[in-house]
DNA sequence: TGAAGGGATTTGTGATCACTTAATTGCAGC
DNA sequence: GCTGCAATTAAGTGATCACAAATCCCTTCA
């Protein structure tokens, strides 16, 4: 990250698509050493894991790309072992498809699958996000208004990994509040599905023409207002949705 | 070892609860040996998650009853390799528990996740099996008839295993239909949570008093009506969930 | 009789290895 | 120059091992 990467464009070769920027054998795997007292030392599963979750929500992954448990293994500095469940997990969400054969890939986005991924969010989501409002409190809304200013400068450079980051922090910020075991994990596993499909969109068309709902959801929150902020939420999965979806016939199977 | 384990009452230990009924030391991990020409000999990890998910939704594993690589992998005949994966799928759908020690086990109900699965329940899967309708002909809706024959049946003789299996059995038979990629997963994954508390439920106080709404269903799906499809699939999980609800103080957090 | 301590066992985790199969590449023949 | 085949490489899979941590059980002492 230090030195910006080149542009590549070959679609199923290239440099480290994951890790949080550091080098390529930067030791991600560290379990001993002077970790904080509190931390828990996680697992290097769950680094992998983590770090392969944000990679394909941010987008940072390229739909078709294929995933090597050894080459991940390689690339995050530890052995093919932890990859291989961090790996079974994610295919388990359908967050990445595995062949017949075995080989894993970032799934490719067809025009139903849009469909779906657009009725199971209008489905899930609004009602999550009412269930979240008693939850949230002036200070939510203050950080939900943070977050949605650092969206409107990310759209305004054309900062388009910043967006995808940032859009999915405000959405997860009003999502999470509701403490939800089950409804969450599902919205969780739909996002994963259409992150590098999105953002290869992005990639594409640019940020500029998106315009979100997020100031009405701020509205409906800080007036409690359920209806307001369900209709914020699926105007705001509407319209990005529908942008993004013209995008399929173009980018889509490719 | 060989002859049956001896039933243990005990919660937390005991016999097999998962396998197809085989014995315990059946070669379920067969790869070699004359497989049919056409069937493509599926991984060991494939067989052992299905086996799980399949006593998952069946409920053959009580909820709170711990699962070990080893003793499963021993009970499946395999190594703790194929497990391991499988395990780390059904983690993944929130099918299965891990406690920050790594220890794996049956989730518990609690109120509020029943509350929440009954939710999802409601938004996913009468919207499911409409998107299902069209492509449901008459053999299908005889398909369901002969199901729901099969689940009157088990109700009548208080095979709740059998109800358990048949009453998924169908309700999938609708919903797959609609060759959903992403929807469907969701159910699965919501099944798969609340089915090993359903069967301890329904092993405490019998099937009798269940009511299902399957034969209207069924007439939904024959006269093409999706406004009384999604009635019926609605009021036959309020009616199911509601049955089962009632038996969380009793057993629930237990 | 109860609790606390310690040792033995269990269990998950990460690494490595051997094996099989699917891609890929290179070469020969047409 | 293109096609088809074969050798090579790459990659997933299952097994085994070493290790650390957690759990369990049994002993011992108050």
């Amino acid at each position: 990250m230090a030195a910006r990467r080149a542009a590549s464009t070959t679609a199923d070769a290239g440099d480290n698509p994951v890790g949080p920027g550091s080098g390529p054998h930067a030791p991600t795997a560290r379990t001993s050493g002077p970790a904080g007292p509190g931390t828990r030392a996680p697992n290097i599963r769950s680094q992998v894991s983590l770090a392969l979750r944000e990679a394909l929500i941010i987008g940072r992954i390229q739909p078709g790309r294929s995933v090597t448990l050894r080459g991940l293994a390689e690339e995050l500095g530890t052995s093919p072992m932890p990859v291989r469940e961090a790996i079974r997990g994610l295919a388990a969400e359908n967050a990445l498809d595995v062949s017949v054969s075995g080989r894993v890939a970032v799934p490719r986005m067809t025009d139903r699958k849009f469909g779906e991924i657009l009725d199971a969010r209008m489905l899930l989501e609004p009602q999550v996000a009412v269930l979240a409002l008693p939850f949230l409190g002036k200070a939510d809304v203050r950080r939900l208004q943070a977050l949605d200013d650092e969206i409107d400068a990310s759209l305004g450079n054309g900062d388009v990994e910043a967006y995808m980051r940032l859009n999915h922090a405000f959405h997860f910020a009003i999502y999470e509040a509701a403490g939800s075991e089950v409804l969450l994990p599902l919205v969780e596993s739909v996002w994963l599905q259409f992150g590098p499909f999105m953002r290869m969109v992005y990639g594409r068309v640019g940020t500029r023409m998106l315009v979100d709902h997020h100031k009405q959801a701020i509205a409906a929150i800080g007036a409690r207002d359920a209806a307001a902020l369900r209709a914020a939420i699926r105007a705001d999965i509407a319209e990005g949705m529908q942008l993004i979806g013209e995008g399929i016939g173009a980018a889509g199977t490719t």
